[in-house]
RNA sequence: GGGGCAGUAGCUCAGUUUGGUUAGAGUAUCGGCCUGUCACGCCGAGGGUCGCGGGUUCGAGUCCCGUCUGCCCCGCCA
C-alpha cells in the first residue's frame, strides 16, 4: 500500500497513529534545526516536520525542492494549542517523519502550483498538467464533476435514458462550419464532427425513446471567444408527447437541483418569462442581465419632430431614440463621454449625446434642439434625477440601436459596478422570431435551426407575406445575462418541414437530398416532440464564478484553436496523406 | 474578416511617455546563517536573443514598418 491516508483527512483525533502519505512537495521551509514540509495532493495538504535530533533525516529534508513526489512514513502528531493553522483542514496536526522516499525528483518546473502570481495563459496551457495542479483549478474540474454526476442522477432519475450518438456523421448545411474527417475507404468523402446530436436525438424520438438526454461532445468551426471553444460539451435533452411548458419544467428541476447542491443557494418556484420582443425593447438582448435595471427608454415619441435633423432623419427612416440612466454621473467628463460614445460607434452607431442639467440649462445639441417640456419628460421617463444623475441617448436605425445601447448598457454596469455578484436571475426568453433574413445569402436562415416548429398563429398569418414576423416555438434560459439552455418545439410533420426548407430558400429535390434521413424518419410516425440543450461548459463557469470556460475545461484550446499543450493541430506523415487519398 | 491590449531573467512585472552610464524588483535557482514555521526570515551569488525580421539614428527595450504568439471585443457562431 502506498499510502494509509490522504493529505487532506488526518485530524487531531488521528493523534499518534503510524501513517503513510504520498504526494507533491508544496512548500518547503527549512528553519536551520526544525524542517517544515507541506505535502499536497488533490484532498489537501498536510505539514510535515522533520524532527532536527534525527540528524541524517534533516539532511535529506534540507535537499527537497518543490514539486518533488514524496512517500512519507511517520506519526501524526495534535498540534500545540498555539501552533494550530486554522487556514488548513489539517491544520490540528502534522506529521513527524520518520522515513522518506522520493519517488520523483524533477528540475525546477516552469510554473509552480503554490506560486502568488498567475502565470500567463500562454504558460499556463503549455504547461497544463503543473497548472492543473494548482488549487483552483482543482476545484474547477471537482466542481465539473459533481455537476456530470448531479445531470446524470437528475435525468436518470426522471425516467430519462442517456443515447449516445456518432461523432463520425455527414456534414449538413445551415448553422455553424463543421469540422471534418477525410474518409481513407472512400477517397473524396468526408465526415463531419457533428455541431449537436440535433437529428440524432430528433430520430430517436421517432424510434420511440420519448425521454433521452446525453452529456455530449459537440464541433463548431468558427471563430472563437472567452466563452467558445471548438469543441464543448452540451447536456442535450429530447422529449415526446409535450409542450414548451413540460421542458421547462424538466429543464428548471436540474436547475434546481443544481443550485440546491452544487451551489448550495435555493432555487425560485418558477421562473419568469418575458418575449423576445420584450427582452429586445428593455435590454437589447436576448439574453438580459437581470441582476440590475438601468433598462433601455425609448425617447422616440419625445424626441421626434423638432428640427433636430439627425433625430427626424433617423426616425422617419424608422429608426428610434433610445436612453439609458446613469446615476450620480452628472459630472462625467468629457472624456469619459468620448469614451462612452467611441464605445457605440465601434458598434455601429453614429454617435452618442450627454442629456444632463446644469444650472437650470440644458447642455448639447439636446438641450439645443429639444424643448424643456420634453426634455423633462425624458429625464421623467428614465428614472435620472437632475441634480445628480446623467442620461446617455443614442439615435439609429433599430434594432441596431436596442442591441448597441444594451451593450453600453452592460459596460456601465461593469464600470460603475452596478452588479451585485451575490445575485442569480434566471429567466425564460419566448417567443424567438423564427426567421431572420441575412443580407450576405441574400435569404432567410433560421435564428434556432431549420426543425424549429413556428408558431401556428403567425405562421399562417406573415409565411407569405413578411416571413421574419413568423414566431417560433422556441426558448432560451438565461442566467446572469448568459444562455445556458436553449431549445424549442421540433416540426414534426414532413409537409410541415418541407414549408420551413422552402422558407430557408431551399427547393424541395435540395431538402430531400441533404436531409433525407431526417426526412424519410418524419415520414414514419413522428411523435410530437421537442427538446433543449444546455451548455455545459458555460454552466460550469457560471457555477465556480469563472470568466473564461477555459478554466474550466481541462485541455481547452486558444482563440486560435490551438493545443498549446499536445501541439494541435499538426502535420500528419505523407503515407497517412496517400491513404486518405488526399495526396497522390 | 475588422479593431484593441500584451510579449523584458525560469515565473510575475517595472523601465517605453521625453532614444543616452553596466536593463531593475519580487519570486524561483545556487551558497551561507537560522529549532515552531505555515507566502518563514536574514545575507550573498548566478541568471537577459528586451518575441522575431527590417529600418531611422552617432546611439534603439524605447521611434517607424512588417511579422509571429497569447488575450479581449465587433462580425461570425442555426
Amino acid at each position: 500500500m502506498y499510502r494509509t491516508h490522504t493529505c487532506g483527512e488526518l485530524r487531531g483525533t488521528d493523534d499518534g497513529q503510524a501513517i503513510t502519505l504520498a504526494g507533491w512537495v508544496a512548500r518547503v521551509r527549512d528553519l536551520g534545526g526544525v524542517i517544515f514540509v507541506t505535502l499536497r495532493d488533490r484532498y489537501g495538504k498536510t505539514q510535515l516536520v522533520f524532527d532536527p535530533e534525527n540528524k541524517e533525516l534533516v539532511e535529506q529534508g534540507k535537499r527537497l525542492r518543490a514539486e518533488w513526489v514524496l512517500q512519507v512514513n511517520g506519526t501524526v502528531r495534535k498540534r500545540p494549542d498555539d501552533m494550530i493553522n486554522t487556514d488548513m483542514p489539517t491544520g490540528e496536526i502534522e506529521v513527524v517523519v520518520s522515513s522518506i522516499e522520493k519517488l520523483a525528483t524533477p528540475d525546477t518546473p516552469p510554473l509552480l502550483p503554490e506560486d502568488e502570481f498567475e502565470p500567463s495563459e500562454e504558460h499556463r496551457l503549455r504547461w497544463r498538467f503543473l497548472d492543473l495542479r494548482r488549487a483552483r483549478m482543482q476545484r474547477n474540474l471537482r466542481v465539473r464533476h459533481e455537476l456530470l454526476q448531479t445531470t446524470r442522477r437528475y435525468f436518470s432519475d426522471q425516467q430519462f435514458m442517456e443515447v449516445e450518438t456518432p461523432f463520425l456523421t455527414r456534414s449538413t448545411p445551415e448553422g455553424a462550419r463543421d469540422f471534418v474527417v477525410p474518409s481513407r475507404l472512400h477517397h473524396g468523402d468526408w465526415y463531419a464532427l457533428p455541431q449537436s446530436p440535433q437529428t440524432y436525438k430528433q430520430i430517436l424520438m421517432v424510434a420511440g425513446y420519448d425521454r433521452y438526454f446525453q452529456i455530449v461532445r459537440c464541433f463548431r468551426d468558427e471563430d472563437f471567444r472567452a466563452n467558445r471553444q471548438p469543441e464543448f460539451t452540451q447536456i442535450d435533452v429530447e422529449m415526446s408527447f409535450i409542450h414548451e411548458d413540460d421542458i421547462m419544467r424538466v429543464t428548471e428541476g436540474l436547475m434546481k437541483q443544481i443550485f440546491e447542491d452544487v451551489i448550495k443557494v435555493p432555487f425560485p418556484e418558477t421562473l419568469p418569462q418575458m418575449s423576445y420582443a420584450e427582452a429586445m425593447q428593455r435590454f437589447g438582448s436576448d439574453k438580459p442581465d437581470l441582476r440590475f435595471g438601468n433598462e433601455l427608454v425609448d425617447l422616440t415619441d419625445l424626441f421626434d419632430g423638432h428640427g433636430f435633423g439627425v433625430i427626424d432623419n433617423t426616425v422617419k427612416a424608422g429608426g428610434k431614440v433610445i436612453g439609458i440612466h446613469v446615476p450620480d454621473q452628472i459630472k462625467a467628463s468629457r472624456k469619459m463621454v468620448g469614451e462612452w460614445e467611441a464605445y457605440v460607434k465601434e458598434r455601429g452607431l453614429g454617435g452618442l449625446m450627454p442629456l444632463r442639467k446644469v444650472d437650470g440649462a440644458w447642455p448639447g445639441p439636446l438641450g439645443k434642439f429639444i424643448p424643456e417640456p420634453q426634455l423633462e419628460q425624458a429625464v421623467k421617463r428614465l428614472g435620472v434625477n437632475t441634480d445628480s444623475d446623467l442620461a446617455l441617448v443614442a439615435v439609429a436605425p433599430a434594432p441596431r440601436v436596442h442591441e448597441v445601447m444594451g451593450m453600453l448598457r452592460l459596460e456601465l454596469a461593469r464600470e460603475f459596478e452596478w452588479i451585485d455578484k451575490d445575485r442569480h436571475e434566471l429567466l425564460w426568453v419566448i417567443k424567438f422570431p423564427l426567421l431572420e433574413y441575412n443580407e450576405e445569402e441574400d435569404r432567410h436562415v433560421a435564428l434556432h435551426h431549420p426543425f424549429t416548429a413556428p408558431d401556428p398563429e403567425t405562421f399562417e398569418q406573415y409565411k407569405d407575406s413578411e416571413p421574419t414576423k413568423i414566431l417560433s416555438q422556441a426558448y432560451d434560459l438565461v442566467w446572469n445575462g448568459e444562455e445556458v439552455a436553449g431549445g424549442s418545439i421540433r416540426i414534426h410533420d414532413q409537409a410541415m418541414q418541407m414549408k420551413m426548407f422552402n422558407l430557408l430558400g431551399m427547393s424541395e429535390e435540395e431538402a430531400k437530398n441533404r436531409f433525407s434521413f431526417l426526412m424519410e424518419a418524419l415520414q414514419y410516425g413522428a411523435p410530437p416532440h421537442g427538446g433543449i440543450a444546455f451548455g455545459f461548459d458555460r454552466l460550469v463557469m457560471l457555477i465556480t464564478g469563472e470568466s473564461s470556460i477555459r478554466d474550466v475545461i481541462p485541455f481547452p484550446k486558444t482563440t486560435q484553436a490551438v493545443a498549446l499543450f499536445e501541439g494541435a493541430p499538426g502535420v500528419i506523415d505523407e503515407k497517412q496523406l496517400r491513404e486518405l487519398g488526399i495526396k497522390a
